[in-house]
Order: structure tokens, then C-alpha cells, then sequence
DNA sequence: CTAGGTGCAAATAATTTGCAGAGGC
DNA sequence: GCCTCTGCAAATTATTTGCACCTAG
């Protein structure tokens, strides 16, 4: 499986005061050669095993040299060992640990993630990193037979996979969302509004399971292989809980409201998660989509205010104002 | 604040081939008494200087007991040395760990341990124990004002007073929901049913609140403390979307559904924190009152059973079986 | 009496540091 | 040429172990 995968560009690595050097060079060439993640004194004979005469200090020091550039991440397991791992196409992430065959296996849950930022909100906490692991017996370990797994080549790929799998699953409950809103819109502008939205959906749905598609060519086993991203939100689409509310009626006023809801909640989405892509297509694509989801939302907002508007010729406005109502 | 805090009955610990002896007993009266997380040459220091000639090996090997006896607990903020904390009356919890000063503080979050159950669950992981740890700069580094904590002695009073005002929540939201039922339901054994229960509901409400006035007196700062368990959903109480519900309107039947459903959730939310309890007065209270909260629910499952037998002696079954629309 | 606990000193293990020499810019 | 990197060995830090002796059950 891909020991080919890309390097990131060594030439432009150059931390805060350090130099580059042959050695340094022929250690990060190794480490990032690896899938696991290594104990400094692993990588030291590795290195060794290819090139003598590199010393164990200097392992040490070139490790916390890629942490600090940035290339790198420190992981502690708790077994009295730091051990460390490449961070260039690989997000943040958190880990189950196999307590028997103390092997790691990734994940990332944006919903734990937003739970964190809370309590350290609530607690007047500045967050700047959080470490979850759950420790256990993995699957392999307990039944014996061969899983399929997310090791360190393939987490960007799952990862990738995943974000679009949500992203796909977006869009088709916002393609249903504005489809429906257009059908049982009174108002014409509004109705304009909603089909232009759909037929939006429906282009950036198109892309993206073109690109989806593309992502499964590079790796026969993508398909199968377990869950990376955990998200409920996106899981079944951010537009789901949206379109089922106009399933019960709704009226003009209501839909845009609900719109403007979602569109909030999509652009985040595609934001947090464009962010954590490391400079790729994917990255580009994520980014792009979330501009849009905005410009969607100051579509709704823009066409919201216009309704009330002229809502308000006829009756007086008895409501709470736009600025409360409004995100 | 409380040096004084009651002590486990060291008498009782006697773990897995363990010998007690004088030297242990004067270890672990020294360890329970702290309020940090001590780190082993810590505690040696601080047994040194009440009783000359024990070892360093002894301390260690202690609390190497201390931690199979289920006395301590072994934590990990990655400075390369662990640290131990007293299980007794300290529920299990995650933390939160400044960088700059290095001390830590805790919380517990019921919806990031669901979540990482259902993570692990997802990827077939028998999950043992995991760890929780938000990195970052703390309110009193941040702003240099001193702010009202959570340390290791106050733990057991914030989390009882956290998991009661929920409790008082849940009740006071179940006493509106009951209430409500009651007067719009028609059938009139339904009827029954649903004051005997806001009745119910309004003594466990008293109890409640007798209990969190009783702890409040333990402690003047108490109230003010920050939140140690987060818990979304019973936060404004279990049976809220419940009430809601019923205010838009629902018949005999559907009253009833809910508020099984609402009992089931309240069961379960009193069982998971009685259990965390150490044994106390606010254990028994929990689990108590999650046994009647689970007769509720069965008080209630048979009222609906009978309800759709006596309505099936009009009009024939059409809908899904109960087996399917209970629990 | 005997398994297990204890102190001390020595052993390990992971990581850091001092220093003289080598190499990048 | 200056400043940083590097290797090697020695130092440091956290924790464990061997061993002769002691103590609870």
C-alpha cells in the first residue's frame, strides 16, 4: 500500500531559527517514510539502519526541531515514551489505543470537538489543544480476525472521503430543502429565490460526487474501509431537520428563516472541515463551498428583509426585529 | 477549606493478595489529605517530612497498590512523570490542564462520554477507560484574577451539587409535564394516572430540594463554583421537549408515549450518575430515585397497553405494535 | 513460620547536555 | 567566519529491581 504518497516540500521548511542540513534532511526523510508512529529511539534505528553515524542526540533534537516547524506532532500514550507523528496530510485527530496489541487507530468527531470548546468556554478556559483516547481492546484483538483499518497512509484519504460523504449528504438534503420551499412558496420573488438555490444544489452536487468518485479510484479498498470523521449533525445532511419542517407547513417567511438556518450551519461545516485539509484539491473545493454556503445565507437574509418589507406595507410590524430573528 | 474531609475506611482495603502495614497506612494517609495531583516524588517528599526512613521504592510501590486497590488513580498530562489522584469520593472525570501554571482542573461530560461510546461502538472497540485533556492558558493566567475553583477536595460536593440541580430540573420539568397531561387528557383512568404522578413528581421535587439545600449549607462558595458536569440534555431538564410537545397538542395515547419515553430518559440519567456516586447519602438518592423513575415508566407502559386495548374494542389495530412503539 | 513488605543502593530507560569539531550560509 | 548543527559520552530524571532484612497474618 502507497509508501509512494507525496512528501510535503522539504526546501521551504525552515522553522523559527533552523537551519537545514544533510542529516536533518536524512532523518525526516525517514520519519515521514513511516505509517506508525514512532519513539524517538524507533526512528533512531531506523535511521541508523540506513545510514550509520547519525547520533541519538541528534534524533532527539531533530524531532522537537520538526514539532516546533510544524511537521511533526508529539503523542503520548502513557507508556513513559513520547512518541511522535508526521503531521503534513494528516488533520488533528483523536485515538483509540489497543491496550493489548498497542497498536492506534485514528478519529476525529466534530461533535466532541464543539463539546470541548463549550466546557472550556463555560470555564473561561483559552483552549489551544485537546487529546482524547480511548483505551480498550481493539477488534482484531478480541475476534482475532483481520480488519480493516485507517493506518497513517490512508488517514487522508478516509478523511477526505468522509468530509465529502457529508458534504454529499448536504447537498441533497438542501437540494430537497429549496425543491420543496420552491413548490410551496406564495410569493414569486421568494419562489425565484428557492429554485435558483436548488439548481445551485443540484450543480455543487454534481461536483462533488465527481470528486468523490475520483477519491475511490485511488484506493479500491476506500469504500470499505471504517469511519474517520464522526459528525451527527452532517451525518444525514445539515438541511434534513430543515426539510422536514416544511414537510409540516410553514409559510413564506418561515422557509427563509429556516433557509438562513441552514446555510449557517452548512457554511460552518464546510468551513471547519476546509480548514483542516492540508493544501490539496480538497482543501480548495471544502473553502470554495463554504463561500457559497455564505453567499446563499446573505441571498435568504437579503431576500428575507425585502418580504418583511413589504409585508410591512400591508400590516404593521408586530414582530421581533430582523436583527434578533436573523442568525 | 476542608482538611478535614472524611477518609475512606482503610480497614476495608485490602486489594488483590495485598498486606497492609504501617508504612502504607501512613503513605496513603498522607496522599488522601492532599488536594493536587501529586507526582511519586512529591508525595515521598511530603512523607519524608513526617516520618524519616521510607524509601522512595516504597512510595512507589504503594501507590502502584494504591492504584490496583482502586484507591488512587494514575493520570498522565504528558511532563514525562505520572500523577496520582485519590479515587475516593472523586467520580471519574476528564481535565483541563493550564500550560503556563500547571495546575488542572475537572469537569465531566455525560454527552462527550456518550459520544466516545458511540465512536468506539462504531469501530467494534471494547473500550476500558479514556482520557479527556483540553490543553491551554487557564481564567486566572489569562487574567490574573483569582477565580472560584474546583480542586480535589471540593470535587465530590460540586459534582453532588451538579448532578442535583439537574435532578431538580428533571423534576421540576416532569411536574409541568404531568400536570399538563392531566388536564388535557380525556380518557379518565389516563387522567388518573397522570395526577398520581405529578403528585409523585412534586414529593421527589421536595426531597430534591431539601437535599441541595442541606449540601449548599456544606460550603458557603458552593453555588458560586463553576459547573463540573455538563450534561445538554438535562440541563433544562429531561421531560422540557416533552411539555413541549404537549403544548402543541397531542391526544390520550401520545401523552402517554411521551412520557414514557421521558421516564426512560430520566431512569437512565439517574442510574449513570448514582453510580458515579461513591457510597453516600446523594448514591442512595440517585439510585432510589432511578428505580421509581423506572416504575413510572411501567406504570405508564401499562396504561398504555390498556388504553389501546379498550380503543381496540372500537376500532380495529392499525397501527405498528406496541412492542415496536414502546421503549 | 512464611509470604509479602521494606530500605538501600544499584540498574534501567528515556531524554538532555557539555563540549570539541564540522558544516551551512 | 560566525553561528548552528553534530557526535559522543556523561549527566539527569523517573522509575524499577536485587537483595538482605523485617513484619503481619
Amino acid at each position: 500500500m502507497g509508501t509512494d504518497r507525496p512528501l510535503p516540500d522539504l526546501a521551504t521548511l525552515r522553522p523559527a531559527g533552523g537551519k537545514r542540513s544533510s542529516k536533518r534532511d536524512q532523518i525526516l526523510n525517514v520519519f515521514l517514510r513511516q505509517q506508525a508512529h514512532l519513539s524517538a529511539d524507533e526512528l533512531f534505528e531506523l535511521v541508523r539502519r540506513e545510514k550509520a553515524g547519525i547520533g541519538r542526540a541528534t534524533v532527539y533534537r531533530t524531532l522537537q526541531w520538526m514539532v516546533t516547524a510544524g511537521v511533526a506532532r508529539k503523542v503520548d500514550f502513557g507508556e513513559g515514551r513520547s512518541r511522535f507523528e508526521p503531521s503534513y496530510r494528516h488533520p488533528r485527530h483523536f485515538h483509540l489505543i489497543c491496550a493489548n496489541c498497542h497498536r492506534s487507530s485514528e478519529f476525529l468527531s466534530s461533535d466532541v470537538e464543539s463539546l470541548i470548546e463549550e466546557i472550556a468556554a463555560a470555564r473561561h478556559f483559552a483552549p489551544s489543544q485537546s487529546v482524547v483516547q480511548i483505551f480498550g481492546t481493539c477488534e482484531e484483538c478480541r475476534t482475532g480476525k483481520q480488519t480493516s483499518t485507517i493506518d497513517g497512509t490512508t488517514t487522508e484519504l478516509v478523511f477526505a472521503r468522509d468530509a465529502l460523504r457529508m458534504a454529499i449528504a448536504t447537498e441533497r438534503s438542501g437540494l430537497e430543502f429549496y425543491t420543496r420551499a420552491a413548490a410551496m412558496t406564495k410569493d414569486v420573488r421568494g419562489r425565484t429565490v428557492f429554485e435558483r438555490l436548488a439548481g445551485e444544489e443540484r450543480e455543487h452536487l454534481a461536483t462533488l460526487q465527481k470528486r468523490y468518485r475520483e477519491l475511490i479510484a485511488q484506493d479500491p479498498q476506500l469504500e470499505s474501509r471504517p469511519t474517520f470523521l464522526f459528525f451527527k449533525g452532517a451525518a444525514s445532511g445539515l438541511f434534513a431537520t430543515g426539510a422536514e419542517q416544511l414537510r409540516k407547513g410553514v409559510n413564506d417567511e418561515q422557509a427563509l428563516l429556516i433557509g438562513i438556518e441552514c446555510e449557517r450551519g452548512s457554511h460552518e461545516f464546510f468551513k471547519r472541515y476546509g480548514e483542516r485539509f492540508e493544501d490539496s484539491e480538497g482543501k480548495q473545493v471544502f473553502l470554495e463551498f463554504a463561500d457559497e454556503e455564505r453567499a446563499h445565507r446573505d441571498l435568504l437574509v437579503r431576500e428575507y428583509r425585502s418580504l418583511r418589507e413589504r409585508q410591512g406595507r400591508h400590516r404593521r410590524s408586530r414582530r421581533t426585529p430582523i436583527a434578533k430573528r436573523v442568525r
